[in-house]
DNA sequence: CTCTAATTTGAGTATACACTCAAATTAGAG
DNA sequence: CTCTAATTTGAGTGTATACTCAAATTAGAG
């Protein structure tokens, strides 16, 4: 037998809620109680669909990285600027939830299967994106300077996002765009 | 009257125990109860020194960074490749603590007089050092430029930090370099 | 309608945490 | 030696947390 609607729609509002209140609070006030009284369920309901509190939380941030993806089939049409704006809209549009993507990468235990490997991942996958966007852009580039070339942009990105977390009237996206024209070029 | 030398004593041992848990197991082994059992002390003496648990482990990662700081009485002296030594020294030395700091930044409660301005202190004093460095190394540069061109370079810094916090194998001291040599010519 | 498996309940567990305070003790200036 | 103020004690408070589980309920396939 498979799924009950029920089911479903229950994990459909508890996931709505970890991500209303990640927007609202931040991390502090996605507590379980917090959420399953935003979604209308028992803390049991939510361990028969979870396995953890963490698991809906990395879920919610998964899912709002992946709306802003401007290629999402990974065909391999986006272009650096591309992937720079997506970048950009994901910390404009969702401030609180771009903080909490920050933070869990790094509160994450120390443990193999943590969300520190998930983060890792997705920091490779991206390298990765940007590498390639800046080889079609310009021929005569290695594919291993295209990888420092991308993580340091990405790094540069990366940073300009925590200092934008520190105080929120930091102008992060003129920045960005910045660091994306000092690492796009080769000088 | 003045402090006796029981309690100076008390506070340094107090001091000690909140570096070497955070340099062992980061934020999350620096308990309460572990940093007074590591400094021999009941919880009421610390109380009577510190008037929170996060007073002194801010106090312990300032003391930190100003141990690594090229120019300590600011007299203007130091220049843009000093800043980037003292900033990779840091991470390279006390990963650990390097960890907190970037956390604490991000952790402390939203608050007006948390921890967050402390560390917004800090970064716009950096900021400027690295500005007044890059100024005196190149005489055409304006104010202005100088702070935004400083901007970025902490920005990638740190960003690069939290890639190595992400993943320790990450060769960090290599990529700050690299970061830095973009930044500081201006192309 | 029946019957199984999916779902929900909600009281409960375990425990970890930062912090308090009245009372006892001790340092050390005069 | 005295006496005050600095220091220390340690049991205790209050609160918040994520998570469990046996039992009740319900969905929906056949």
């Amino acid at each position: 037998m498979g799924r009950y609607q029920a089911g479903i729609q229950t994990e459909a509002r508890i996931i709505d809620a970890t991500r209303s209140l990640l927007a609202d609070g931040g991390l502090e006030a996605a507590t379980l109680k917090a959420i399953c009284d935003r979604a209308q369920v028992r803390a049991g309901s939510f361990y028969n669909l979870f396995g953890s509190k963490e698991e809906a939380i990395l879920q919610v941030v998964r899912e709002a990285i992946d709306a802003v993806d401007p290629d999402p089939q990974h065909i391999g049409t986006d272009t650096v600027d591309d992937l720079v704006n997506a970048y950009i809209r994901f910390f404009e549009e969702q401030p609180q939830l771009a903080r909490v993507y920050v933070l869990t990468s790094l509160t994450s235990d120390t443990s193999g299967d943590g969300a520190r490997k998930q983060f890792l991942r997705h920091h490779t996958t991206r390298v990765e994106r940007f590498a390639d966007a800046m080889v079609r852009n310009q021929v005569d580039l290695s594919e291993h300077d295209a990888e420092v070339q991308a993580e340091l942009l990405l790094g540069a990105l990366d940073g300009l996002a925590v200092r934008w977390a520190l105080d929120t009237r930091f102008a992060f996206g003129e920045y960005a765009r910045l660091a994306a024209d000092r690492f796009g070029d080769d000088c």
